[in-house]
RNA sequence: GACGCCGUGGCUGAGCGGCAAAAGCACUCGGCUGCAAACCGAGUUAUCACCGGUUCGAAUCCGGUCGGCGUCUCCA
């Protein structure tokens, strides 16, 4: 069975067939530089960095390419607010952003080209398309000429003049069209700005996204990502770009789009998380609340083609089913006394089918989930009836295994209490000293003041454990 | 106005023409435990928004209604 995923362009699922066989040039739309991330970036990210997982598990090789965009208005705007230079600006945002990353457990990208370092093929695409007559230039700035392209508009499924009469913003009657966007931009006294055939300028919006694909991967990509809200005009406006200027179809093979995450307010009132609307949780203050296994399970508990609304209350509940898958994968029991059991192996065998086959249909992580749900419980079903380790262990190792495709590390949370540690020890051991005498009252005010202090005890066959409640 | 998306048990959320409508959270009862927790088992909440149509058969397809949402040069 192949894999399929829904393309933009042809709003259908179709077979998935990279360009080259066994390989796959992935660009994920990166942030702008001028804030921190919320989640909503963060939960394209990780779709993302699923996807790749996943095409990593069936055997694809993978280049992953995401971009920083470090020039563009707002960037300017925020610098000369803040009195830094866009650099310093971007480094900042960087840095941070790289962190949030990992700690999200989003594996880095091979390559992070930035915008003010392509300004050359930015120059040269530009160059190109005047040459081609699909852009003029004007008083220093350069326009695209929509209307040199018949097929404008194919990812957004709009037709040219069905969008002039919503357009809503001033039209700039030095344009040969209203719909023309800018490749190059004359550059305001204070602004950045590079030398260039049409005077001192820098980069339109648009087309650093085309110069940075043409850089690190060529004429012709094999996946785009980025969220649904990029669709117009920027995705648009890069394959008209890119297709005019290489002159290659298509730009892009698959077109790939998440929902955009939705906050609750306190009003209910749910509106799209949004850096211009307001309405942002950022990722370090979703960190400091939740666990990123947490998030992650949560985030991809919905198809990435849902609309979703964060609510802390239903990343809590999704905190408390990864108790289970994480109960599930803990060390095996170490009595012997059944023998090896071949069940648990063909249900491993089964969730693996399960997952494959929901990854497979446009990434289905929901369906992928509750396949690793199933597993957890045959296993945990089977340790309760004292499974030897070595049948524990196969079907552990599948588990933690395609959870590691969700990017799930299943690892026990850091505990904010190593240096509590000795002393709760100390305690389990008086307290199992109080149970060996049978004092229970004593032993269970050991455990009550411990829960009070955020320390559940766990009793097992094996001895007393704790985690930080 | 144009182009789309969504409405499934208390909550989250799969399924998108035909096995008893996944899975998680919550809840109830039972097992395990000295008692709990964790785990396991059993179970309760579903007129699949509404109306009409197509079909042997629809949550799933078509038409309409109501409600919610996205994009239409700020946006992951």
């Amino acid at each position: 069975m192949p894999l399929k995923i829904h393309n933009t362009l042809s709003r259908l699922k179709e077979d998935f067939v990279p360009h080259a066989p066994g390989r796959v040039a992935l660009y994920v739309c990166g942030p702008n530089l001028y804030d921190p991330i919320h989640v909503g970036h963060a939960f394209s990210y990780i779709v993302f960095d699923t996807v790749k997982r996943y095409l990593r598990l069936r055997g694809y090789q993978v280049r992953h390419v995401q971009n920083f965009t470090d020039i563009e208005d707002r960037i300017i705007a925020k610098a000369q607010k803040d009195r830094v230079t866009i650099e310093a600006l971007a480094g900042t945002y960087i840095a941070r952003f790289l962190d949030e990353m990992d700690a999200l457990n989003v594996e880095r990208a091979d390559a992070y080209p930035r915008a003010t370092g392509v300004i050359p093929q930015i120059i040269e695409i530009t160059r190109g398309l005047i040459a081609k007559g699909f852009a003029y230039a004007i008083e220093g700035d350069v326009y695209f000429r929509v209307r040199q392209d018949p097929d404008y508009g194919k990812l957004s499924h709009r037709a040219l003049d069905a969008m002039e009469a919503g357009a809503r913003i001033e039209i700039d009657p030095r344009k040969e069209d209203p719909m023309d966007f800018a490749l190059w931009k004359a550059s305001k006294p204070g602004e950045p700005s590079w030398d260039s055939p049409w005077g001192k300028g820098r980069p339109g919006w648009h087309i650093e996204c085309s110069a940075m694909n043409w850089v690190e991967h060529g004429d012709q990509i094999d996946i785009h990502g980025g969220g649904q809200d990029v669709i117009f005009p920027h995705h648009e406006n890069e394959i008209a770009q890119s297709e005019a200027f290489t002159g290659k179809k298509p730009f892009a093979k698959y077109w790939m789009h998440n929902a955009l995450l939705r906050l609750a307010d306190d009003t209910s009132a749910e509106d799209k998380m949004s850096r211009h609307v307001g309405n942002t949780l950022w990722v370090k203050d979703a960190l400091a609340r939740h666990a990123p296994d947490a998030i992650r399970l949560y985030l991809l508990s919905t198809h990435y083609r849902t609309p979703l609304a964060w609510t802390d209350a239903d990343v809590d509940a999704a905190a408390r089913g990864l108790e289970r898958l994480r109960a599930a994968v803990k060390d095996a029991s170490p009595f012997h006394g059944a023998p090896r059991d071949v069940t648990l192996l063909q249900w491993a065998d089964q969730t693996r089918e399960k997952f494959v086959a929901a990854m497979d249909d446009d990434f289905g992580t929901p369906q992928a989930i509750a396949a690793l749900h199933d597993l957890a419980r045959e296993i945990n079903r089977a340790r309760g009836a004292s499974a030897a380790a070595e049948t524990l262990a196969p079907a552990q190792a599948t588990l933690r295994e395609l959870a590691g495709v969700l990017g799930l590390t299943l690892a026990e949370p850091e505990s904010k209490m190593l240096q509590a540690a000795p002393f709760i020890e100390l305690l389990i051991e008086t307290r199992r000293q109080l149970r060996a005498a049978k004092q229970f009252a004593l032993a269970d005010q050991i455990r009550g003041e411990l829960a009070k202090l955020g320390v559940v005890l766990e009793d097992g066959p094996q001895g007393t454990t704790w985690k930080a409640g």
